[in-house]
DNA sequence: GACATTACTGACCATACGGTCAAGGTTTTT
DNA sequence: AAAAACCTTGACCGTATGGTCAGTAATGTC
């Protein structure tokens, strides 16, 4: 059996919305582009024509904002990184665990479905093993799983929740979320639909917080919807 | 100009420039090589002569046994798929669920631990849209996914495992496993761990099981930890 | 209006890219 | 031993790439 379709790809960017006369920040026309970029082939991959292509500006324009391609990616990188930041939302050992952890789930699908560009950025990233981020995992992002872990190990000493590896739970969150991001095409064929709208995103965030919680040990009948 | 002596030395030919004696394993040395390269790079981002430079070769080698960049790419891909398919067991109803279940998370865990670039490649061509595996998503792998969601629902009807959707927990399996391979940087980074060594796959794998045995309703009462 | 600052762009450059080729080497077959 | 088939390689080619630059337009400020 033939398994891969070889195909000829053509690289062809969308110019249809362009916003030219935007409030002032060109930049931020430019960034957008550059995130879908970036977000499809990687930093090495990326072609700097197409950014321009996609933002419907000529290259040498590109240039003129952002210094180089590299300058650029980081810029594209440094904005993800805050608005997920801004995304970090306080949970105390107060806080009902089977509402903050599905408050979590499902912020982050949500985020996955609405800036599936963002993820898959992070992802090449990851995956080239973050030879731009290694500082922020190894400081802003760890400190960030450090203070939740903290509050989950309250909650397991509290008997609130089933004794589990909080910086895995974690990291199980993140993945099951993202990876509807990342490999949404996947995702979408194997439940054979067409795109990931509001009732694969509901039915998605459902499934997922009835069963992260179950593996937290917490029943879904306790609990008010 | 060929000299035609030295007919006592014949069986000390040198062949130590030569590190791959076995013949027509050239081919397979470099589809390593190929696969680290694509599997960081994605495919634009990859170039051929850093190929030949991991593969130790001149670049016009790399040619003369794949024509082009692109059937290279491919020839990857299939045979990531292939050793992928070669790892799809049986499972029937007759099965132990839990048994089941922890054989193939365990199993696709060694498989992100023994041999992340195939991982990472998929990713990357899962992250572009999958222009070269649309066709494999929506048949074998399709067919593949819906074999077993009909094992789990009989498992299901048969009260051995709480109701949960089948694909979705299949697609969270290979998430939850596959991210150990992906993002693995921030994995060991938030894990505090220097590598992907056997005692963490260990204590993930022990991780996983359990929680994803729970949240399908199993809990894990007579099982090794 | 005068002037400075910011924003834009066509044409261009040095290099890196995928790919080719002729010439030679090595192994296998006859 | 000779032919055939296979493999290796330095040198090279046309093009695409990131990036530059001189010059032009728009905008702000007094």
């Amino acid at each position: 059996m033939k398994i891969i379709s070889a195909s000829r790809i053509i690289h062809m960017v969308d110019k249809t919305h362009r916003e030219l006369p935007a409030p002032g920040s060109i930049k931020a026309h430019i960034l957008v582009a550059a995130k879908a970029e970036f977000a499809q082939y990687g930093f090495e991959g990326a072609r700097m024509q197409r950014v321009a292509d996609r933002a419907a500006l000529p290259k040498p324009n590109i240039h003129y904002h952002f210094k180089s391609k590299q300058q650029l990616y980081l810029a594209v990188l440094e904005r993800i990184i805050e608005s997920w930041n801004l995304a970090f939302d306080q949970v105390s050992e107060a806080s009902d665990p089977a509402e903050a952890l599905e408050a979590f789930i499902r912020q982050k699908l949500r985020q996955a479905q609405q800036d599936p560009a963002a993820s898959r950025l992070f992802a090449n990233e990851m995956i080239q093993g973050a030879p731009n981020l290694k500082h922020y995992l190894n400081t802003s992002m760890r400190a960030w799983v450090q203070d939740r872990a903290k509050v989950i190990k309250q909650w397991m000493q509290a008997g609130k929740i089933q004794n589990v590896d909080p910086e895995r739970l974690i990291f199980l969150i993140w993945s099951a979320t993202q990876h509807y991001a990342d490999f949404q095409v996947q995702a979408l064929s194997l439940l054979n639909r067409a795109e990931f709208d509001d009732p694969v995103l509901t039915e998605t965030a459902d499934f997922l917080v009835t069963f992260i919680l179950r593996g937290c040990g917490l029943a879904p009948g306790s609990r008010t919807t």
